[in-house]
DNA sequence: TGAAATATGGCACTGAGTGCCACTTCCGGG
DNA sequence: CCCGGAAGTGGCACTCAGTGCCATATTTCA
């Protein structure tokens, strides 16, 4: 049933995975900053300038493309009717994306280390962070165009605070649970208290 | 009752502040991706080597240099006894924190503009507020070493959630409203879920 | 006042990221 | 089958952030 894949694109299918693969062998043995583009796009049989065709930055090629993860994203919410509420919609993304991350979980894991490690490469996951966090947050405007807008925004922050220690948790533990329970645990604990406020102008002063 | 100051240290504060205003304006008027590093250290009438002595990267000298917020919340959460719980802490120290944005309405408005709108702005913003991060964290950790890191892990991040989205939408409405208050308001929103849960042992099944 | 400490400037260098153009490879229609 | 256009690639030159080194100037303090 493989939908009838061209020449062209398989590849470039083999090309980033060829990259990718690469780049995480030499990073992995001699960190990152001691791997130069040059180095990754020689050892893929590659011109630096294919290598940018591929990633926008050295960082993407461990991280993965940041519009890979946020069209899951997207397509998950979308799945979702509008009456659904914000914080479900999102666990049920997040779910989508937890199960691409349980994958390869021991990629993940080496990512991982070597991002908390690495300046640039942290650097850049929080960029990529920030891009889920608006796509969350435009969704939650979506369904709730009538609440309070800085309420919404405290929302999607909350939401993503939860999934960045749902998987930063996951992988401290070596990724050997399920992440789609650190990510529900995660989410219950901000779930109950903003949904009981339909109106409210003034939250519960302490 | 000016601490004695000598000649070496104002001369350092002065150059500090020259680069920041003199950055500040060429970007302002050109854009931050159309003025180097040497347009700005050649209008501050200072070599490239010295503005790397002043500030760690480009976008620093207009951010701020990461070090000065992190003293003073490290600070602050140091004069709160280690009987407060943490969130009473954080929300003293990111008071003390607002009060030096307040100072500077206009300027903070004109960064965020920046920032909003140029990537590595934006990305060496959340670069600093993941360092925010971490000294929470820490603070965290000290002050109740017993609870459930993971829990903790938690409140940290939704604590910084909520004080991001509190300065978002204080420079939204052009920093015109008190910023403290945006601060309190958000931090309302998840004081009261996250601590009545003191042992909470629930964790796989599910 | 003179020596030690510290700040500065100049310079050369690495490497990320961009733009351009010629060349090759693949695809679809006749 | 083949040919013309579309898509992908390589090479090259370039800008600029950021680093390291050393010689020189300035400040401090004894």
């Amino acid at each position: 049933m493989t939908t009838t894949t061209g020449l062209r694109e398989r590849k470039k299918e083999a090309t980033t995975e060829r990259l990718r693969e690469v780049a995480l062998a030499l990073v992995a043995e001699r960190g990152f900053d001691a791997v130069s583009i040059d180095d990754i796009a020689a050892a893929a049989d590659v011109s630096k300038t294919t290598f940018y065709r591929y990633f926008e930055t050295k960082e993407d090629v461990l991280l993965g493309k940041s519009s890979d993860n946020l069209e899951i994203l997207q397509a998950a919410l979308a799945e979702c009717p509008p009456e659904v509420p914000a914080v479900d919609a999102a666990r049920h993304a997040f779910h989508q994306l937890a199960e691409t991350y349980e994958a390869d979980r021991t990629q993940k894991v080496l990512v991982d280390r070597l991002t908390r490690t690495t300046p640039s490469l942290a650097a850049r996951s929080l960029t990529h962070q920030a891009r889920w966090e608006e796509v969350i947050r435009d969704d939650g405007d979506r369904r709730d165009p009538k609440g309070e807008p800085f309420t919404r925004w405290l929302l999607a922050a909350q939401i993503i605070g939860a999934v960045r220690g749902a998987v930063s948790w996951w992988l401290a533990e070596g990724a050997e649970r399920e992440l789609v329970e650190f990510v529900d645990e995660a989410l219950a604990t901000l779930a109950p208290p903003v949904r009981p406020t339909p109106a409210a102008p003034r939250r519960r002063g302490r």
